[in-house]
DNA sequence: CCTTATGCGTACCGTACGGTACGGTTCGGA
DNA sequence: TCCGAACCGTACCGTACGGTACGCATAAGG
């Protein structure tokens, strides 16, 4: 503790100091264990070693906080690009698969749980200011790579269709279903978890019954 | 007003009085206004004219409130059940898509919206008692007409699938994808709403490549 | 050594909520 | 007519939270 490193300098990733990071890492701690009951600005004080007054000149105001818990969780998340190698049939389909597990990986994150279920607490208040940062930071992300991915098979006369987006959303509700909104409400993950796997390579299959030329 | 009818007796569906499911209403109405913050007792029963000690007689505690919410909602949805006609393959489209926009209807609805928010804002509390009774009540429900229909569809020699429950899980995806989540999250549902039956249909035919029997 | 900035720890304030208690009132039944 | 049960409206209590203010410690810079 007493890194510091205050002033203004140092900056990290988006724009904050590292001691903020750290601050924001703690508070992202508290959000998973106990929710947003837990996520009192007494509270993140006293798990951050800071004082409430430094939580209000860093990040304003609570909402303030909240918003920046997102953007540093969704900094975090690094898309992997997938390079323009000739692809097969097979090959696609490996890729897919990782996609889906990946995506299923990512849903079913403690973190990522708290931080949904959260603005999800918040739609109903001043126009769902959170809900929209979680779906600009998260879903863009993850639905580019899906969108190369797709891209890429097109080009190389695997798979056929029309609209990338509308793609991406049957190949979305194959892998994800009603796991994610039940994971939301509660049902225990550990159950679920086991049946990643089987669960995304049966999405893919599906997926390339649909789209696959030939298939 | 005054018309009371108190006692315990003329007791409606749930065990419960038309007094207090006239309070469950007019709560229902305060949750869907203003979320979970504006779901307060002295509020419910200011709007429900009724007194708190009332509240706290009926339902126990706020918790108690919240479920008989649910439960008192999900009461009123009622399942049709389809009778067992000869299916043609046109006749299990209709079926299916009316199944879809049904569905989507439902998730799309403000009050069912409202109380997913609040079970999910409730997840990580006390076991998710809610997110369970949610699940029970709602999904069970729609799920066992879909797998009603769907056995209609095989027993027609239409459709082919090994589980149904697996096979539900797919239409349910093709058919909500990642919908029901950004409304969650506060996306406008009027925007939405106009693609809810072209979405249908696109589902269901989907489905029907996958799973229906030469075609 | 002095000054200034930064921040921790704590105390404090106003508010709002869950839950309880009580007086007054209405209504059904004997 | 009287009794008791249910109930409304309101006041009340304890607590907890968001946000602010203050005193003190620490460290950089002249």
């Amino acid at each position: 503790m007493q890194v510091a490193a205050q002033g203004g300098a140092s900056e990290g990733g988006g724009g904050l100091t590292k001691r903020q990071g750290t601050v924001l890492e703690r508070a992202l701690g508290l959000l998973v264990e106990g929710g947003e009951r837990a996520l009192t600005t007494a509270g993140v004080a006293r798990a951050a070693n800071c004082s409430k007054e430094s939580l209000y000149k860093w990040f304003g105001d609570r909402d303030g906080l909240l918003s920046a818990m997102i953007a540093y969780q969704a900094g975090k998340v690094r898309t992997v690009e997938v390079e323009a190698e000739t692809l097969t049939a097979e090959r696609l389909r490996l890729h897919l698969v990782a996609f889906a597990r990946d995506l299923i990986d990512v849903l079913s994150g403690d973190v990522s749980l708290a931080l949904n279920r959260l603005a999800i607490g918040q739609a109903s208040r001043e126009g769902a200011k959170l809900g929209r940062l979680l779906q600009e930071r998260g879903r863009r992300q993850i639905g580019r790579r899906a969108a190369a991915l797709l891209e890429a098979g097109r080009k190389a006369g695997l798979i056929a269709f029309d609209s990338a987006e509308e793609t991406y959303g049957t190949l979305y509700g194959l892998i994800v279903s009603d796991m994610h909104l039940r994971m939301l409400l509660g049902e225990d993950t550990g159950a679920l978890r086991q049946e990643f796997t089987p669960r995304a390579e049966k999405a893919v299959d599906a997926f390339l019954r649909l789209y696959g030329v030939k298939g």
